[in-house]
DNA sequence: GTGGGCTGGTGACTTAGGTCACTGAGGCAG
DNA sequence: CTGCCTCAGTGACCTAAGTCACCAGCCCAC
Protein backbone atom coordinates (compact mmCIF):
# COMPACT_ATOMS: atom_id res chain seq x y z
CA UNK A 1 0.00 0.00 0.00
CA UNK A 2 1.51 3.44 -1.01
CA UNK A 3 1.45 5.68 1.72
CA UNK A 4 1.83 9.77 0.88
CA UNK A 5 5.12 10.95 1.83
CA UNK A 6 2.84 13.81 3.61
CA UNK A 7 1.27 11.58 6.68
CA UNK A 8 4.81 9.97 7.55
CA UNK A 9 5.82 13.18 8.16
CA UNK A 10 3.54 14.26 9.99
CA UNK A 11 3.35 11.03 12.26
CA UNK A 12 6.97 11.60 13.02
CA UNK A 13 6.73 15.34 14.31
CA UNK A 14 3.48 13.88 16.41
CA UNK A 15 5.04 14.19 19.91
CA UNK A 16 3.12 10.84 20.06
CA UNK A 17 4.96 8.88 17.71
CA UNK A 18 8.17 10.79 17.44
CA UNK A 19 11.00 8.05 18.17
CA UNK A 20 9.15 4.88 16.25
CA UNK A 21 10.86 3.57 13.69
CA UNK A 22 10.01 4.25 10.32
CA UNK A 23 8.80 0.78 9.35
CA UNK A 24 6.58 1.09 12.66
CA UNK A 25 5.32 4.39 11.63
CA UNK A 26 4.82 2.90 8.22
CA UNK A 27 2.63 0.31 9.57
CA UNK A 28 0.12 3.02 11.31
CA UNK A 29 0.08 4.92 8.88
CA UNK A 30 -1.12 2.51 6.41
CA UNK A 31 -3.63 1.55 8.73
CA UNK A 32 -4.76 5.12 9.30
CA UNK A 33 -7.12 7.10 7.70
CA UNK A 34 -6.96 10.94 6.44
CA UNK A 35 -10.01 13.06 6.48
CA UNK A 36 -10.58 17.07 5.11
CA UNK A 37 -12.87 19.06 6.73
CA UNK A 38 -14.13 22.83 6.25
CA UNK A 39 -13.84 25.82 8.67
CA UNK A 40 -15.98 25.06 12.05
CA UNK A 41 -16.89 21.60 10.73
CA UNK A 42 -17.94 18.85 14.31
CA UNK A 43 -15.23 16.23 14.11
CA UNK A 44 -17.37 14.42 17.20
CA UNK A 45 -20.09 15.39 19.94
CA UNK A 46 -19.61 14.96 23.56
CA UNK A 47 -21.85 11.62 23.92
CA UNK A 48 -20.34 10.01 20.97
CA UNK A 49 -19.12 6.24 21.30
CA UNK A 50 -15.32 6.88 20.53
CA UNK A 51 -14.30 5.29 17.90
CA UNK A 52 -10.66 6.11 17.20
CA UNK A 53 -7.31 8.70 18.01
CA UNK A 54 -7.75 11.39 15.39
CA UNK A 55 -4.00 13.51 14.74
CA UNK A 56 -4.07 16.55 12.84
CA UNK A 57 -2.33 16.77 10.45
CA UNK A 58 -2.76 20.39 9.16
CA UNK A 59 -5.43 22.77 10.46
CA UNK A 60 -6.18 23.84 14.02
CA UNK A 61 -9.16 22.23 16.23
CA UNK A 62 -10.94 23.07 19.17
CA UNK A 63 -11.99 21.02 21.77
CA UNK A 64 -15.18 22.43 23.99
CA UNK A 65 -17.95 21.73 26.27
CA UNK A 66 -21.56 22.89 25.64
CA UNK A 67 -24.36 24.31 27.96
CA UNK A 68 -27.85 23.65 26.91
CA UNK A 69 -28.24 27.37 27.46
CA UNK A 70 -25.63 28.06 23.83
CA UNK A 71 -22.57 29.05 26.50
CA UNK A 72 -19.19 27.08 25.28
CA UNK A 73 -16.51 26.44 27.10
CA UNK A 74 -13.18 26.10 25.34
CA UNK A 75 -10.73 23.20 27.09
CA UNK A 76 -8.24 23.32 24.46
CA UNK A 77 -7.06 24.23 21.28
CA UNK A 78 -5.10 22.21 18.96
CA UNK A 79 -2.49 22.15 16.09
CA UNK A 80 -1.17 20.22 13.54
CA UNK A 81 1.12 17.38 14.81
CA UNK A 82 -0.82 16.79 18.23
CA UNK A 83 -3.06 13.94 18.16
CA UNK A 84 -6.85 14.51 20.46
CA UNK A 85 -9.01 12.22 22.38
CA UNK A 86 -6.01 9.81 22.94
CA UNK A 87 -8.07 8.89 26.29
CA UNK A 88 -11.44 7.91 25.49
CA UNK A 89 -9.81 5.14 23.28
CA UNK A 90 -8.40 3.48 26.31
CA UNK A 91 -11.17 3.56 28.75
CA UNK A 92 -13.35 2.96 26.57
CA UNK A 93 -16.12 5.58 27.19
CA UNK A 94 -17.70 8.11 24.84
CA UNK A 95 -16.36 11.53 24.08
CA UNK A 96 -16.21 14.04 26.69
CA UNK A 97 -16.07 17.28 25.03
CA UNK A 98 -16.96 18.04 21.48
CA UNK A 99 -14.48 18.78 18.81
CA UNK A 100 -15.23 21.09 15.60
CA UNK A 101 -12.32 22.66 13.07
CA UNK A 102 -11.94 26.57 13.55
CA UNK A 103 -10.06 26.16 9.94
CA UNK A 104 -9.72 23.92 7.23
CA UNK A 105 -8.12 20.91 8.26
CA UNK A 106 -6.77 17.40 7.63
CA UNK A 107 -7.32 14.52 10.46
CA UNK A 108 -5.58 10.98 10.55
CA UNK A 109 -7.91 8.93 11.83
CA UNK A 110 -6.52 5.45 13.54
CA UNK A 111 -9.29 3.05 14.68
CA UNK A 112 -9.63 2.25 18.39
CA UNK A 113 -8.19 -1.61 17.70
CA UNK A 114 -5.32 -0.73 15.44
CA UNK A 115 -3.99 1.96 17.95
CA UNK A 116 -4.35 -0.11 20.78
CA UNK A 117 -2.54 -2.53 19.07
CA UNK A 118 0.00 -0.22 18.47
CA UNK A 119 0.73 0.42 22.13
CA UNK A 120 0.39 -3.02 23.30
CA UNK A 121 3.30 -3.88 20.55
CA UNK A 122 5.25 -0.64 21.69
CA UNK A 123 5.38 -0.09 25.62
CA UNK A 124 7.43 3.53 24.57
CA UNK A 125 4.22 4.22 22.77
CA UNK A 126 2.20 3.99 25.74
CA UNK A 127 4.33 5.41 27.57
CA UNK A 128 3.95 8.56 25.35
CA UNK A 129 0.42 8.39 25.44
CA UNK A 130 0.87 8.85 29.23
CA UNK A 131 3.15 12.10 28.66
CA UNK A 132 0.72 13.61 26.52
CA UNK A 133 -2.15 13.09 28.40
CA UNK A 134 -0.46 14.04 31.68
CA UNK A 135 -0.02 17.90 29.76
CA UNK A 136 -3.84 17.71 28.99
CA UNK A 137 -4.93 16.87 32.78
CA UNK A 138 -2.45 19.85 33.78
CA UNK A 139 -4.33 22.35 31.26
CA UNK A 140 -7.93 20.94 32.58
CA UNK A 141 -6.55 21.64 36.15
CA UNK A 142 -5.33 24.99 35.24
CA UNK A 143 -8.66 25.66 33.80
CA UNK A 144 -9.96 25.17 36.96
CA UNK A 145 -8.01 26.91 39.00
CA UNK A 146 -8.53 29.59 37.09
CA UNK A 147 -12.65 29.51 36.88
CA UNK A 148 -12.63 29.36 40.87
CA UNK A 149 -10.04 31.19 41.52
CA UNK A 150 -9.79 34.39 39.30
CA UNK A 151 -12.33 37.08 37.76
CA UNK A 152 -13.09 37.35 34.42
CA UNK A 153 -11.03 40.80 34.06
CA UNK A 154 -7.86 38.33 34.78
CA UNK A 155 -8.98 35.44 32.90
CA UNK A 156 -9.07 37.98 29.86
CA UNK A 157 -5.52 39.56 30.91
CA UNK A 158 -4.03 36.24 30.82
CA UNK A 159 -5.66 34.95 27.64
CA UNK A 160 -4.03 38.77 25.59
CA UNK A 161 -0.51 37.99 27.35
CA UNK A 162 -0.50 34.31 26.66
CA UNK A 163 -1.41 35.09 23.11
CA UNK A 164 0.53 37.78 22.76
CA UNK A 165 3.53 35.52 23.43
CA UNK A 166 2.50 32.84 21.03
CA UNK A 167 1.54 34.99 18.20
CA UNK A 168 2.41 38.78 18.68
CA UNK A 169 5.32 40.92 17.59
CA UNK A 170 6.92 43.08 19.51
CA UNK A 171 8.02 46.52 18.12
CA UNK A 172 9.99 49.03 20.23
CA UNK A 173 8.50 48.09 23.42
CA UNK A 174 4.83 47.64 22.95
CA UNK A 175 3.16 44.12 21.27
CA UNK A 176 1.04 44.10 18.60
CA UNK A 177 -1.34 41.28 18.46
CA UNK A 178 -3.85 40.25 15.97
CA UNK A 179 -6.61 38.72 17.66
CA UNK A 180 -7.99 36.56 14.46
CA UNK A 181 -11.06 35.53 16.62
CA UNK A 182 -14.15 37.09 17.66
CA UNK A 183 -14.98 38.71 20.90
CA UNK A 184 -17.70 35.46 21.04
CA UNK A 185 -14.72 33.06 20.92
CA UNK A 186 -12.42 34.71 23.28
CA UNK A 187 -15.82 34.45 26.12
CA UNK A 188 -16.18 30.65 25.42
CA UNK A 189 -12.46 30.42 25.87
CA UNK A 190 -12.03 32.60 29.18
CA UNK A 191 -15.45 30.71 30.21
CA UNK A 192 -17.92 34.03 29.69
CA UNK A 193 -19.54 35.82 27.07
CA UNK A 194 -19.52 38.67 24.32
CA UNK A 195 -20.92 41.33 26.11
CA UNK A 196 -18.29 40.94 29.07
CA UNK A 197 -15.22 40.60 26.73
CA UNK A 198 -15.83 43.81 24.69
CA UNK A 199 -16.86 45.69 28.04
CA UNK A 200 -13.32 44.77 29.93
CA UNK A 201 -11.51 45.36 26.66
CA UNK A 202 -13.10 48.89 26.61
CA UNK A 203 -12.02 48.96 30.37
CA UNK A 204 -8.35 48.10 29.70
CA UNK A 205 -8.26 50.48 26.78
CA UNK A 206 -9.57 53.27 29.15
CA UNK A 207 -7.06 52.51 31.80
CA UNK A 208 -4.40 53.13 29.65
CA UNK A 209 -2.59 49.27 29.45
CA UNK A 210 -4.27 48.43 26.33
CA UNK A 211 -5.17 50.10 22.72
CA UNK A 212 -7.52 48.68 20.94
CA UNK A 213 -8.60 48.87 17.51
CA UNK A 214 -10.79 46.95 15.55
CA UNK A 215 -9.08 43.43 15.33
CA UNK A 216 -5.85 44.27 16.34
CA UNK A 217 -4.82 45.23 20.06
CA UNK A 218 -1.58 46.89 21.28
CA UNK A 219 -0.42 45.93 25.15
CA UNK A 220 1.15 49.05 26.06
CA UNK A 221 1.70 48.21 29.88
CA UNK A 222 2.64 44.78 29.85
CA UNK A 223 4.04 45.45 33.80
CA UNK A 224 1.00 46.43 34.70
CA UNK A 225 -1.07 43.72 33.47
CA UNK A 226 1.18 40.76 34.67
CA UNK A 227 1.06 42.61 38.12
CA UNK A 228 -2.78 42.11 38.24
CA UNK A 229 -2.38 38.24 37.72
CA UNK A 230 0.26 37.89 40.24
CA UNK A 231 -1.22 39.63 43.06
CA UNK A 232 -4.21 38.26 44.33
CA UNK A 233 -4.27 34.97 43.23
CA UNK B 1 11.85 -9.95 51.67
CA UNK B 2 8.76 -10.15 53.69
CA UNK B 3 5.87 -8.24 52.77
CA UNK B 4 3.23 -7.87 54.53
CA UNK B 5 0.01 -9.87 53.25
CA UNK B 6 -2.33 -6.48 53.96
CA UNK B 7 0.10 -4.83 51.31
CA UNK B 8 -0.17 -7.61 48.83
CA UNK B 9 -3.95 -7.65 48.83
CA UNK B 10 -4.60 -4.08 48.88
CA UNK B 11 -2.44 -4.07 45.48
CA UNK B 12 -4.76 -7.01 44.15
CA UNK B 13 -7.67 -4.96 45.03
CA UNK B 14 -6.54 -1.94 43.39
CA UNK B 15 -7.65 -1.05 39.87
CA UNK B 16 -4.45 -0.45 38.56
CA UNK B 17 -2.55 -3.51 39.92
CA UNK B 18 -5.74 -5.76 39.13
CA UNK B 19 -4.61 -8.52 36.51
CA UNK B 20 -1.07 -8.90 37.57
CA UNK B 21 0.28 -11.87 38.67
CA UNK B 22 1.08 -12.86 42.07
CA UNK B 23 4.82 -12.86 41.67
CA UNK B 24 4.92 -9.48 39.89
CA UNK B 25 2.37 -7.71 42.71
CA UNK B 26 5.15 -9.47 44.76
CA UNK B 27 7.72 -7.57 43.19
CA UNK B 28 6.12 -4.14 43.60
CA UNK B 29 5.26 -4.72 46.78
CA UNK B 30 8.78 -5.62 47.95
CA UNK B 31 9.87 -1.99 46.77
CA UNK B 32 7.19 -0.36 48.11
CA UNK B 33 7.19 1.50 51.14
CA UNK B 34 4.35 2.03 53.50
CA UNK B 35 3.92 5.28 55.38
CA UNK B 36 1.04 6.40 58.11
CA UNK B 37 -0.37 9.28 58.05
CA UNK B 38 -2.64 11.14 60.87
CA UNK B 39 -5.85 12.90 59.69
CA UNK B 40 -5.07 16.25 58.05
CA UNK B 41 -1.64 15.61 57.13
CA UNK B 42 -0.21 16.72 53.97
CA UNK B 43 1.31 14.19 51.60
CA UNK B 44 2.31 16.87 48.84
CA UNK B 45 2.03 20.35 48.04
CA UNK B 46 1.44 21.60 44.52
CA UNK B 47 4.79 22.50 43.00
CA UNK B 48 6.72 19.56 44.91
CA UNK B 49 8.31 17.50 42.42
CA UNK B 50 6.95 14.39 41.96
CA UNK B 51 8.88 11.17 43.21
CA UNK B 52 6.48 8.73 42.74
CA UNK B 53 3.32 7.16 42.84
CA UNK B 54 1.38 7.23 45.71
CA UNK B 55 -1.38 3.87 46.23
CA UNK B 56 -3.96 4.72 49.12
CA UNK B 57 -4.00 1.51 51.62
CA UNK B 58 -6.40 2.65 53.55
CA UNK B 59 -8.27 5.69 54.78
CA UNK B 60 -9.17 9.19 52.52
CA UNK B 61 -6.99 11.55 50.49
CA UNK B 62 -8.01 15.02 49.44
CA UNK B 63 -6.87 16.26 46.01
CA UNK B 64 -6.98 20.41 45.81
CA UNK B 65 -5.68 23.35 44.86
CA UNK B 66 -5.44 26.09 46.87
CA UNK B 67 -5.18 30.16 45.83
CA UNK B 68 -3.30 32.41 47.69
CA UNK B 69 -6.38 34.18 49.11
CA UNK B 70 -7.02 30.60 51.47
CA UNK B 71 -9.90 29.73 49.52
CA UNK B 72 -9.30 25.75 48.48
CA UNK B 73 -10.80 23.82 46.03
CA UNK B 74 -11.24 20.32 45.41
CA UNK B 75 -10.46 18.38 42.56
CA UNK B 76 -11.01 15.03 43.55
CA UNK B 77 -11.43 12.61 47.25
CA UNK B 78 -9.54 9.02 46.87
CA UNK B 79 -10.56 6.22 49.01
CA UNK B 80 -8.88 2.84 49.90
CA UNK B 81 -7.12 1.37 46.82
CA UNK B 82 -6.97 3.83 44.60
CA UNK B 83 -3.94 5.26 43.26
CA UNK B 84 -2.90 9.25 43.27
CA UNK B 85 -0.75 11.44 41.08
CA UNK B 86 0.07 8.50 38.47
CA UNK B 87 0.47 11.40 36.01
CA UNK B 88 3.29 13.16 36.51
CA UNK B 89 5.08 9.80 37.55
CA UNK B 90 5.03 10.38 33.45
CA UNK B 91 5.35 13.64 32.19
CA UNK B 92 8.25 14.28 34.39
CA UNK B 93 6.68 17.65 35.84
CA UNK B 94 6.13 18.53 39.41
CA UNK B 95 2.52 17.87 41.03
CA UNK B 96 -0.50 19.84 39.60
CA UNK B 97 -2.33 19.93 42.61
CA UNK B 98 -1.39 19.45 46.90
CA UNK B 99 -2.51 16.39 48.41
CA UNK B 100 -3.70 16.07 51.99
CA UNK B 101 -5.44 12.74 53.84
CA UNK B 102 -8.74 13.41 55.66
CA UNK B 103 -8.94 10.83 58.06
CA UNK B 104 -5.73 8.58 59.61
CA UNK B 105 -4.56 6.84 56.21
CA UNK B 106 -1.85 4.36 54.94
CA UNK B 107 -0.45 5.12 52.00
CA UNK B 108 1.95 2.92 50.11
CA UNK B 109 4.70 4.62 48.11
CA UNK B 110 6.37 3.75 45.04
CA UNK B 111 9.49 5.57 43.43
CA UNK B 112 9.06 6.74 40.11
CA UNK B 113 12.01 4.46 38.67
CA UNK B 114 10.21 0.97 40.27
CA UNK B 115 6.61 2.16 38.72
CA UNK B 116 8.22 3.07 35.04
CA UNK B 117 9.96 0.26 34.62
CA UNK B 118 7.07 -2.42 35.99
CA UNK B 119 5.07 -0.47 33.45
CA UNK B 120 7.27 -1.05 30.76
CA UNK B 121 7.85 -4.92 31.50
CA UNK B 122 3.94 -5.25 31.98
CA UNK B 123 2.40 -3.35 28.69
CA UNK B 124 -0.59 -4.22 30.19
CA UNK B 125 -0.21 -1.75 33.24
CA UNK B 126 0.75 1.22 30.98
CA UNK B 127 -2.89 0.54 29.07
CA UNK B 128 -4.45 0.14 33.23
CA UNK B 129 -2.83 3.45 33.93
CA UNK B 130 -4.34 5.05 30.91
CA UNK B 131 -7.42 3.93 31.85
CA UNK B 132 -7.51 4.96 35.45
CA UNK B 133 -6.01 8.30 34.05
CA UNK B 134 -9.02 8.07 31.76
CA UNK B 135 -11.52 9.01 34.38
CA UNK B 136 -10.10 11.30 36.38
CA UNK B 137 -9.74 13.25 32.97
CA UNK B 138 -13.43 13.11 33.16
CA UNK B 139 -13.89 14.40 36.60
CA UNK B 140 -11.74 17.10 35.37
CA UNK B 141 -13.79 17.99 32.92
CA UNK B 142 -17.27 17.80 34.95
CA UNK B 143 -15.97 19.92 37.26
CA UNK B 144 -14.65 22.61 34.84
CA UNK B 145 -18.48 21.82 33.36
CA UNK B 146 -20.55 22.53 36.81
CA UNK B 147 -18.27 25.56 37.36
CA UNK B 148 -18.72 27.24 33.92
CA UNK B 149 -22.42 26.40 33.50
CA UNK B 150 -24.37 25.67 36.84
CA UNK B 151 -25.11 28.15 39.77
CA UNK B 152 -23.81 27.55 42.88
CA UNK B 153 -27.34 26.16 44.01
CA UNK B 154 -26.77 24.11 41.37
CA UNK B 155 -23.85 22.45 42.26
CA UNK B 156 -24.65 22.39 46.05
CA UNK B 157 -27.65 20.02 45.31
CA UNK B 158 -25.53 18.08 42.98
CA UNK B 159 -23.16 17.40 45.99
CA UNK B 160 -25.98 16.70 48.20
CA UNK B 161 -27.81 13.87 45.86
CA UNK B 162 -24.35 12.49 44.99
CA UNK B 163 -23.96 12.10 48.54
CA UNK B 164 -26.60 10.92 48.97
CA UNK B 165 -26.85 8.04 46.38
CA UNK B 166 -23.16 6.98 47.83
CA UNK B 167 -23.88 7.19 51.95
CA UNK B 168 -27.36 7.86 52.27
CA UNK B 169 -29.77 5.70 53.70
CA UNK B 170 -33.31 5.75 52.14
CA UNK B 171 -36.20 5.26 55.24
CA UNK B 172 -39.80 5.24 53.50
CA UNK B 173 -39.41 7.43 50.61
CA UNK B 174 -37.39 10.23 52.24
CA UNK B 175 -33.00 9.54 52.74
CA UNK B 176 -31.08 10.59 55.17
CA UNK B 177 -27.90 11.94 55.18
CA UNK B 178 -24.95 12.34 57.70
CA UNK B 179 -22.97 15.04 56.46
CA UNK B 180 -19.58 13.83 58.00
CA UNK B 181 -18.01 16.98 56.99
CA UNK B 182 -18.30 20.71 57.53
CA UNK B 183 -19.86 23.40 55.52
CA UNK B 184 -16.17 24.46 54.71
CA UNK B 185 -15.31 21.30 53.35
CA UNK B 186 -18.66 21.68 51.04
CA UNK B 187 -17.70 24.66 49.59
CA UNK B 188 -14.22 23.97 49.15
CA UNK B 189 -15.45 21.18 46.98
CA UNK B 190 -18.10 22.69 45.20
CA UNK B 191 -15.86 25.74 44.83
CA UNK B 192 -17.63 28.65 47.15
CA UNK B 193 -17.17 30.22 50.71
CA UNK B 194 -18.74 28.75 53.67
CA UNK B 195 -21.26 31.34 54.06
CA UNK B 196 -22.99 30.48 51.03
CA UNK B 197 -22.89 26.64 51.71
CA UNK B 198 -25.20 28.02 54.84
CA UNK B 199 -26.91 30.19 53.46
CA UNK B 200 -28.06 27.93 50.64
CA UNK B 201 -28.88 25.17 53.06
CA UNK B 202 -31.19 27.18 54.72
CA UNK B 203 -32.91 28.19 51.72
CA UNK B 204 -33.67 24.99 50.55
CA UNK B 205 -34.82 24.21 53.70
CA UNK B 206 -37.25 27.03 53.75
CA UNK B 207 -38.62 25.76 50.51
CA UNK B 208 -39.00 22.30 52.37
CA UNK B 209 -36.57 20.44 49.48
CA UNK B 210 -34.59 19.34 52.43
CA UNK B 211 -34.45 19.13 56.05
CA UNK B 212 -31.04 19.58 57.88
CA UNK B 213 -30.59 19.68 61.81
CA UNK B 214 -27.48 19.38 62.70
CA UNK B 215 -25.29 17.19 60.96
CA UNK B 216 -27.66 15.33 59.53
CA UNK B 217 -30.08 16.46 56.62
CA UNK B 218 -33.37 14.73 55.16
CA UNK B 219 -33.78 14.42 51.54
CA UNK B 220 -37.98 15.47 51.36
CA UNK B 221 -38.63 15.88 48.00
CA UNK B 222 -35.69 14.05 45.28
CA UNK B 223 -37.96 14.49 42.73
CA UNK B 224 -37.66 18.43 42.59
CA UNK B 225 -34.22 18.52 43.73
CA UNK B 226 -33.17 16.69 40.42
CA UNK B 227 -35.78 18.57 37.77
CA UNK B 228 -33.55 21.63 39.31
CA UNK B 229 -30.14 19.95 37.74
CA UNK B 230 -31.97 18.57 34.43
CA UNK B 231 -33.24 21.93 33.44
CA UNK B 232 -31.57 24.94 32.84
CA UNK B 233 -27.58 23.03 32.64
C1' DG C 1 -26.37 51.07 -4.70
C1' DT C 2 -29.33 48.55 -0.85
C1' DG C 3 -30.65 45.12 2.32
C1' DG C 4 -29.44 41.66 5.53
C1' DG C 5 -26.12 38.93 8.10
C1' DC C 6 -22.59 39.00 11.44
C1' DT C 7 -19.88 41.54 14.75
C1' DG C 8 -18.92 44.92 18.27
C1' DG C 9 -20.22 48.67 21.63
C1' DT C 10 -23.01 50.32 25.35
C1' DG C 11 -26.70 51.74 28.62
C1' DA C 12 -29.86 50.05 32.17
C1' DC C 13 -30.98 46.69 35.07
C1' DT C 14 -30.96 42.26 37.97
C1' DT C 15 -28.90 39.06 40.61
C1' DA C 16 -25.72 35.60 42.14
C1' DG C 17 -21.83 35.44 44.60
C1' DG C 18 -18.80 37.06 47.93
C1' DT C 19 -17.14 39.84 52.17
C1' DC C 20 -17.37 41.42 56.88
C1' DA C 21 -18.76 41.31 61.29
C1' DC C 22 -21.11 39.52 64.83
C1' DT C 23 -23.81 35.98 67.54
C1' DG C 24 -24.65 31.70 69.36
C1' DA C 25 -24.44 26.66 69.83
C1' DG C 26 -21.75 22.40 70.90
C1' DG C 27 -17.63 20.08 72.65
C1' DC C 28 -13.61 19.43 75.07
C1' DA C 29 -9.56 20.56 78.31
C1' DG C 30 -8.41 22.29 82.39
C1' DC D 1 -18.15 24.60 85.94
C1' DT D 2 -15.60 27.77 83.08
C1' DG D 3 -13.32 29.21 79.28
C1' DC D 4 -11.95 28.45 74.82
C1' DC D 5 -12.22 26.75 70.31
C1' DT D 6 -14.30 25.33 66.18
C1' DC D 7 -18.47 25.44 63.54
C1' DA D 8 -22.83 27.23 61.93
C1' DG D 9 -26.32 31.00 61.07
C1' DT D 10 -27.40 35.53 59.60
C1' DG D 11 -27.93 40.57 58.64
C1' DA D 12 -25.89 44.36 55.91
C1' DC D 13 -23.50 45.42 52.37
C1' DC D 14 -20.77 45.46 47.86
C1' DT D 15 -19.68 44.33 43.31
C1' DA D 16 -18.56 41.14 39.55
C1' DA D 17 -21.06 38.89 36.33
C1' DG D 18 -24.75 38.22 33.45
C1' DT D 19 -29.09 39.64 30.77
C1' DC D 20 -31.76 42.39 27.67
C1' DA D 21 -32.27 45.60 24.34
C1' DC D 22 -30.81 48.44 20.97
C1' DC D 23 -27.77 50.68 17.67
C1' DA D 24 -23.83 51.19 14.55
C1' DG D 25 -20.34 49.47 11.51
C1' DC D 26 -18.88 46.33 8.16
C1' DC D 27 -18.89 43.26 4.41
C1' DC D 28 -20.96 40.43 1.14
C1' DA D 29 -24.66 39.10 -2.12
C1' DC D 30 -27.91 40.51 -5.02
Amino acid sequence: MIVSARILSTLRSTPLFAGLSDAELQAIAERAVLKSFGPGELLFSEGDPCSGLHVIVGGRVRIFKSSRSGREQVLAIEGSGTSIAELPVFDGGAFPASASTIEASEILFLSRKDFRMACVENPELALKVLQVVGGRLRRLVGIIEELSFTTLRQRLISWILREAKARGQTRDGSTFLELGVTHQEIASQIGTVRELVSRNMARLQAQGLIESSGHEITILNQAALEAELTSEI
